[in-house]
DNA sequence: TCCTGTATTCGTCATACTATTTTTGAATTA
DNA sequence: TAATTCAAAAATAGTATGACGAATACAGGA
């Protein structure tokens, strides 16, 4: 009532966005999200290398200036995640890499371009040799009318992209997106995040080169036709393409693949 | 345990007051986790349907005789499951199944004998013939020893198993896990819950039958062989046959896969 | 060496207040 | 009168605060 903005002078630095200036409305919009962020996104960093124990819950809260339910609530989020282990008196550690759950879109973002360690790339790579050209089989037979509308959509889009790289790739990746949905595989479209995730630091990239483009854009409406003629082997086979030509530019970027065959 | 117990009046432990019997060491083991699968158990059974709004906060407070503290952490790990979506006013609602993150293990667990439904099974021995036989062949070049020998140990436990179903299938699973694990990609280890959730309910029953078990023995005998002597060709190879077995011996419970391929 | 007590930290409880959004209903207009 | 607009109200999740309980690592004594 009777708004009384000068109150909680409680400065909650450590956010990334606005500063103290006590603006009109300055309404804060999800603490929540804000607070969960930043930590997933020092986690991920290895600001807070695995096994390292975290402020304490009563810190965290000075920290960033925000009430303990928050706190907790944000780790309660991050621990379900995988991130983080909570016990009493010893703290909260981060968990071991192998616990975190690599699926998970808001993960894959907070880790941006380290995305490249722990071979990731290379793994999503596999997994999608291994995935599309079946994906791309069951779709040939199960996909809706409107999935393939869909699918062209987001093609026309790729082409009508003219220079713009970055339009070019997010039509790009909402066409894997789509084509996994439409495999009507469940588990199947359960790794569109991380396929998403992939293939926007490794498209971005090959679709600068123009020639490259041009190829894509050929080999994507290749597969939509497969799609609609419902010819099974010749999606399959449009997919190896697109896959042979993604392991050819990002041949370079994954250079040395480390073999760590031996247990650590 | 398994207390089907889905009573929403459940005898929550310790009342503020009343408190007349003090309970052996009974105490209260983390009530958290206690609602947690409560509200899970409810929504994977569809007492809760998709779209369904929960009761109100301070509802389910008094429901599980919990705090609000308690619940909210509760519908905030749901939610970070997929499960739930709260909004000021509206109130908490169950997503629709296609936002479920099937890959976590607790949410498999909660649907029980209901992973048949939503085609569950069929996609999961659809994932598993697309990814299992690569599996085997990454891992041929890439399991350590210590991998090989652990496969080893879960196929002696299976030998060893004797007329007990339940420890057979048990290693049956880990086998498995240890081998998506051996193939050292990430991403293929992420399936490990799913996959694990899915021979949980298929194996146990063709693993019945003795004249199955001997087949499995030898082939996922051959499949250790195959990684000991690193020929890519012979793991996959039983990878293949040992996943034929797992189709013709699903056959009947897979009866009339339903083909959903309009748009709901 | 083993045991016991203590300090620290997360886990839970209780209450109050804030923010957001749906709903309602009155005022306005065609 | 009927439809529209907009502002006030009601309801619910979100946040803040303070206190206490429970579990456990650690230190000190037997």
């Amino acid at each position: 009532m009777t708004g009384p903005a000068t109150g909680h002078e409680a400065d909650r630095t450590g956010l990334p966005d606005v500063g103290g200036k006590d603006a009109p409305q300055a309404r804060r919009p999800r603490v929540q999200k804000n607070v969960t962020t930043a930590l997933g996104l020092d986690i991920c960093s290895e600001r807070y290398p695995v096994g390292s124990v975290l402020p304490r819950e009563s810190d965290l809260c000075e920290m960033y200036g925000v009430s303990r339910t928050v706190v907790r609530e944000s780790l309660k989020i991050l621990a379900t995640k995988g991130l983080l282990h909570s016990r009493p008196r010893v703290g909260t550690v981060v968990c071991d890499k192998a616990e975190w759950n690599l699926l998970d879109a808001q993960i894959l973002e907070w880790m941006g371009p380290r995305i490249q360690d722990l071979d990731l790339l290379g793994c999503i790579l596999e997994t999608r040799r291994t995935v599309e050209p079946v994906a791309a089989e069951f779709a040939a037979e199960r996909a809706s009318v409107q999935e393939i509308a869909d699918l062209e959509a987001a093609w026309t889009r790729m082409r009508d992209a003219g220079t713009d790289t970055e339009a070019f790739t997010r039509a790009d990746v909402q066409f894997h997106e789509i084509l996994l949905k439409a495999s009507h595989n469940q588990v199947f479209r359960q790794l569109s995040s991380i396929i998403h995730a992939g293939l926007m630091y490794s498209l971005h990239r090959s679709n600068e080169v123009i020639d490259h483009r041009d190829e894509a854009l050929a080999i994507h409406r290749d597969l939509v036709e497969a799609l609609r003629l419902r010819d099974k082997a010749a999606a399959r086979a449009a997919s190896h393409r697109m896959l042979d030509t993604a392991v050819r530019d990002l041949a370079p970027a994954l250079r040395g693949r480390r073999q760590d065959a031996d247990g650590a």
